[in-house]
Formats: structure tokens, C-alpha cells, sequence
DNA sequence: TATCGTTCGTGATAGTTTTCACAAGTGGTG
DNA sequence: CACCACTTGTGAAAACTATCACGAACGATA
């Protein structure tokens, strides 16, 4: 029951939730660390250690219980609760998003779609409407918007962040590749796309480097 | 001038070398690592370490050269080289990703898209006409493909990136949330927004308890 | 009930990454 | 030339993360 989770075990945790749902389909009804830890490429002791941070949950000599895990585990990441979204850029990347099942599935409703070109601006993306995004704090105030999905291009992301923050967000999940300064106590999620591309070409280069 | 990297020092690599282009923009002529350091969200002994494992690129008294390091971390990055791509998967995603400029940008060129949906197949994007997965293997060899990006549902992620390491792929972008079995050479770069949106939900979560 | 094979939970250990602190190099100035 | 303000590069220390190894619990079996 430690205070401080290190990020790749809540990832992992992500890993072991997404395990757990397999072998419930499969018709388990329980597994042991070793299992999971397959699954999730890693350490049966790790998984062992990234669990006990949270409570004791298995049964010794038999493992845990497929269905009581994963809803612990949901428990945990906080998946019951729902997070009413407000998405800013309508781009391809936006769009994406807002018909990602996932986002939904994960308890992310969307209240909102922005966008700052006058072309968009009045479209209908299922039953919203887009809205400019100089209506911001206006609009995440009407619909009580709690976290922002930033899909603008690099110039905008920042002041969008800080009137996010402004307008009251809880947490904001970032697109854009640049590093958002926002208060200590608002969390940001990064998809930096474009250092994934950066880190897969590093592993290339220094594969036929090497070879 | 180490053997291994550690995965970190690259993602901070790539936010210097943002931080540079930026810097470049903004006529600076030298930075000190403390400047970057601030940009990137770091300090400055991480950025002298982090540059420091692959040789000794500043002047004592006055920093880094912009444009030098620039193309310094460029050469590093392998982001002179160009890849041929293939997009496996022309949904939401494949879309987002076949028209984002970044991609292009750092040297990927994307040579061949597929997809399984026969209403899909023979379709148009830009100049290229999706093929069947069928095919996979046939016109990864004709157009010369080094390089997959999975942007398929999680039930085929597996097979075509077994396909595509058939195929003789050199790396893979997965972006299917699920880990990927390839053998040890090839490297595989996830970007998984399961995870993402859960370690936010985490965060969140963790924060109102908190609070 | 005693024994056995299994698997958890966890303190100790090993390994990795970050931070610290300072000697050494640089250009400028009188 | 001697000194100064500045900033790098790097060994050593600290902090953090992963692995190991083993006692303790559990159900099954006779």
C-alpha cells in the first residue's frame, strides 16, 4: 500500500488488465503470477511485487481469481468512474480519437469537440456540434467538462493547456509533441508520436550499425 | 560512447532536438545545457549525461552549438536515412497516421497500404491503391518494404506482424494494444492509447483520493 | 490429521538511472 | 600574461527499479 506507484507499474497493471480479460474469455477462473507475467512479457515476481503495492489479492497455492483480479484491477486504474472529455483540434487525429471505442470503454464521454478553423466550426460530429475554440472556458463551464483531449498542432497546444487549466480541468491527455508546462497537481498524459518514430529509427540505425 | 542506451536517453534525445529546432528559429546561435534542459523538461546534468554516452559535442564556458548538435542528434537519431513503409490497416487510424506529416518528415515514405475490408481494397490514397492483406507478403518484396505499421484491430496484430518479420521487415510500429511476439532483432516500437488513457485514469484517480 | 506440491507475499540483493559536485577547458578583460 | 566568469564532461553518491530466494499459506490426498 505504498504512496508512490512508479508509472511502469501502472502500466504494467494496464498489461495484466488486458491478460486477465483474455484468459476470462478463454474460461479461466484463475491464474498465477507466472501466466500473467507471460502474457505482459514479464517477471512472475514482478507481477507478484507490482500487485502487493496495492494489497494481497491471490490465494497462495492457487493464484488469483481471473474475474475478482480484473475488477480490482479496474478498481485500481480508476475505470469505473467516467470522465466527461472535451476534445480540442478536429483533425484526423481528432476524429480518430472521437471514434476510438476505447475512449468510451474506458469511461471518457466526449461533451465537446473544438476546432479554430471556420470551415469546421458549426459541423455536426455525431450529435455535437463543433464549437470554436474562443468559446472555450465558456463551453467547458455549460457542460462541466473535466479533461481535455489535445489534438492541435504544436503552435496552439500550450495556450490551449493553460486555458484548459484555467477553465477548471482535472487532467489533460496531449497529441501534440511538445512538453506542456501546466500546474503540478493537473496530470498530463503525452502521445508523442513523434518520438515513437524517433525511437523506432534510433533501433534501426543502431541495428545495421552494428551489424 | 556506452554499447547500451537506455530507452529514456532516446525519448530525451528527441525532446532536444525539438528544443534545438526551436532554439535555431529563434536565432540563438549556442545553447548551454541548462537551456535545453528547461526546454525539455529535465536538468542539465541529465543533458550533458545523455549526450555525453555518445561523445563530447559542447565548449566548456559557452554550451552547444545550435545547428551543430542539431544534425549532431540528427546522425544519432538515424534521421537522415529513409525507410519504406507499409501501412497495415486503413481505418480511423491508418488515415490519421498516412496523412501526418511528421511521418513523411523523418525520412518514412510510405510505399504500400493494406487493408482486409474487401469494401476498402482497390481503394485510393494519394497515389496508392489498398491492396488486400492477402498479399501481404507479395508486395512487401515488390515495392521493397523495410518497415510495418500496424494499425489493425488487436485479434490480427499478431499474425501480420508475423507475417511481416516473414516478409523480412527490419522494425515495427505497433499501435494494436497488445505486445507483440517478434523475434529479439527486430525492433518494435508500441504506441498503445489503452494504456494511456488508463495511466491518466490512474492519475486522475489517484489525485481526488488523494485530495 | 500429517504430508506434499504449489504459488503467493516480501525482505534482501543486484542492477539501472538520476543527481551531485567538482576538476578542467574556454574566451574575455585589464 | 594572469585572472575571472562561465559551462562542460564525468566519477562518485544517491535514488529508484527489478530480480532473487525463501518462509508462509493453501488445497488435495491418503
Amino acid at each position: 500500500m505504498s504512496r508512490s506507484i512508479s508509472d511502469s507499474t501502472v502500466r504494467r497493471l494496464s498489461h495484466y488488465l488486458r491478460a486477465l480479460e483474455d484468459f476470462e474469455k478463454a474460461g479461466d477462473i484463475s491464474v498465477s503470477s507466472e501466466q500473467l507475467a507471460q502474457r505482459g512479457g514479464t517477471t512472475a515476481a514482478q507481477v507478484r511485487k507490482d500487485l502487493s503495492h496495492f494489497g494481497s489479492f491471490g490465494k497462495r497455492g492457487h493464484g488469483y481469481e481471473v474475474i475478482g483480479l480484473e475488477s480490482t484491477l479496474r478498481g485500481i486504474l480508476g475505470l469505473g468512474a467516467t470522465w466527461r472529455v472535451a476534445l480540442v483540434g478536429a483533425g484526423r487525429i481528432g476524429r480518430a480519437l472521437f471514434e476510438y471505442p476505447a475512449l468510451a470503454m474506458r469511461g471518457y464521454s466526449c461533451g465537446a469537440v473544438f476546432d479554430s478553423d471556420p470551415a469546421k466550426i458549426g459541423q455536426r460530429w455525431g450529435g455535437l456540434v463543433i464549437q470554436s475554440v474562443d468559446r472555450l472556458e465558456e463551453v467547458f463551464a455549460e457542460v462541466g467538462i473535466e479533461l481535455a483531449i489535445l489534438a492541435v498542432p504544436v503552435k496552439a497546444a500550450q495556450d490551449v493547456a493553460s486555458r484548459a487549466v484555467g477553465a477548471g480541468v482535472c487532467g489533460i491527455l496531449n497529441f501534440a509533441p511538445t512538453r506542456l508546462r501546466v500546474p503540478p497537481h493537473v496530470p498530463v498524459t503525452n502521445v508523442n508520436l513523434v518520438i515513437e518514430l524517433e525511437a523506432l529509427s534510433f533501433a534501426l540505425t543502431r541495428r545495421s550499425r552494428e551489424a
